[in-house]
DNA sequence: AATTTCACG
DNA sequence: ACGTACGTGAAATTA
């Protein structure tokens, strides 16, 4: 708690001018796109509009001939559904266009400078102890935890997060792949614990093991599917789930599933004793012993029941990962006071943490930090936290 | 108030 | 036959 109200009372710098020019720019893309939407589609309409996106789409345009529908009945448009349609009418394309452009202005963009504080000039968010299940942390009023960065414009954004000070950085320290390597511990896989000790790329590494080939020799197909199978068992795995992320046959999916767990019999028996564990006692432990508790593991129910088991093998894997960044807080919070420096934390994300970093305790900090988040529960393999730093959250990456 | 969509890890 | 990958928060629309 001392931890999590020190970051939030002290707050991130954000530069309002940026964002106010980025405004300006995504108005006028914004315009031209739906200009250019309601010219597909020869009438205007409310392209926010799911429902009148999918009349547009599903009745009057016709692209498909039996449309996605949602449990309300109402034609679904999501992302999902419409980036396999791309190619039946280019108005598709724009639709999630003027998705990604609106999203960003009106979630972000036009409302982050209103939250500058009058008094401190700065972001101050919450971040909740006791809302996420698995012992994660959550951030509200903003959220600062799902700041944009997987696009070109919302890049753009996270660029705006600045430091707080011509003499400051903004560090970062992020955990990799660390679910996986708690996957690793908690399964005692050899396979999974010897990617991990040579220090291989493991989407690769698992790559090679399903394919069958040399670990030179895989395909970037192979990668990413091999990654998306690797999520796939972090979240609890289903033929379902994983042909409709690579877009595959389920079939096939299966097949790559099956052979996963001949490759990884440790993961296979750890997912079947983690189940039957929790049949038993009603819940699932972190690596530290904070539980979860799945009322509905015993269900008769054959979906309620698939929910309860995929919870069962992700609470333990998120948990334990949101457990061992919370240990390494409190020690660099305890460290930093200390060390009476002017290094402050500011943010948590999941995997990472950024700091405000005086330039001249930038090498000190580097070394600090990564061996705290390092050192802060140990596993049988290496853990790793890679840092940076910038003029921005972007460059710190 | 519920639904749909989408931003992040 | 059913409905499905884990965890969040926020905005706009719909009911």
């Amino acid at each position: 708690m001392p931890v999590l109200a020190a970051m939030e009372q002290e707050g991130i710098t954000l530069d309002p001018a940026a964002l106010y020019e980025l405004s300006a720019e995504l108005a006028k893309d914004i315009s031209t796109v739906e200009a250019e939407i309601q010219g597909h589609a020869g009438k205007k309409f409310n392209v926010s509009s799911p429902k009148q996106v999918g009349e547009v789409l599903f009745e009057e345009l016709k692209i498909v001939d039996k449309p996605a529908k949602t449990k309300t009945g109402q034609y679904s448009t999501s992302e999902d559904v419409l980036s396999k349609l791309e190619n039946k009418h280019p108005i598709v394309r724009r639709i999630l266009d003027y998705r990604e452009l609106v999203k960003l202005k009106n979630t972000y963009v036009d409302v982050l400078p209103e939250l500058i504080h009058s008094r401190t000039g700065r972001i101050h968010t919450t971040f909740n102890q006791v809302v996420a299940v698995t012992g994660r942390l959550s951030s509200d009023n903003p959220n600062l935890q799902n700041i944009p960065i997987r696009t070109a414009r919302g890049r753009e954004i996270r660029k705006a997060f600045v430091p707080r000070g011509d003499d400051y950085v903004l560090f970062s320290a992020d955990y990799s792949q660390i679910e996986l390597r708690i996957i690793a511990e908690l399964s005692k896989d050899a396979g999974m614990l010897e990617a991990f000790r040579t220090g291989h790329d493991i989407h690769a590494a698992t790559a090679a093991k399903v394919y069958g080939v040399p670990i030179g020799d895989v395909t970037s197909d192979q990668r990413r599917n091999a990654k998306m199978v690797n999520f796939g068992i972090i979240y609890g795995i289903s033929a379902f789930g994983l042909s409709q992320r690579v877009n595959i046959p389920r079939s096939e999916a299966k097949e790559i599933i099956e052979n996963y767990f001949v490759q990884f019999p440790g993961i296979k028996s750890y997912m079947d004793n983690t189940i039957n564990s929790a049949r038993d006692l009603g819940y699932v432990e972190t690596l530290v012993g904070r539980k979860r508790n799945l009322r509905d593991i015993n269900s008769k129910n054959a979906v309620v029941r698939g929910f309860a088991e995929r919870n069962a093998i992700n609470a333990p894997i998120q948990g334990s990962a949101a457990d061992m960044i919370k240990i390494a807080m409190i020690n660099i919070h305890a460290r930093l006071g200390k060390m009476k420096v002017g290094t402050k934390m500011l943010l948590q994300v999941h995997d990472e943490l950024l700091f405000d970093v005086p330039k001249t305790e930038l090498e000190e900090m580097t070394a600090v930090i990564k061996e705290e988040m390092e050192r802060a529960m140990p596993l049988k393999v290496p853990v790793i936290a890679e840092a940076g730093h910038g003029d921005n959250w972007l460059e710190a990456h």
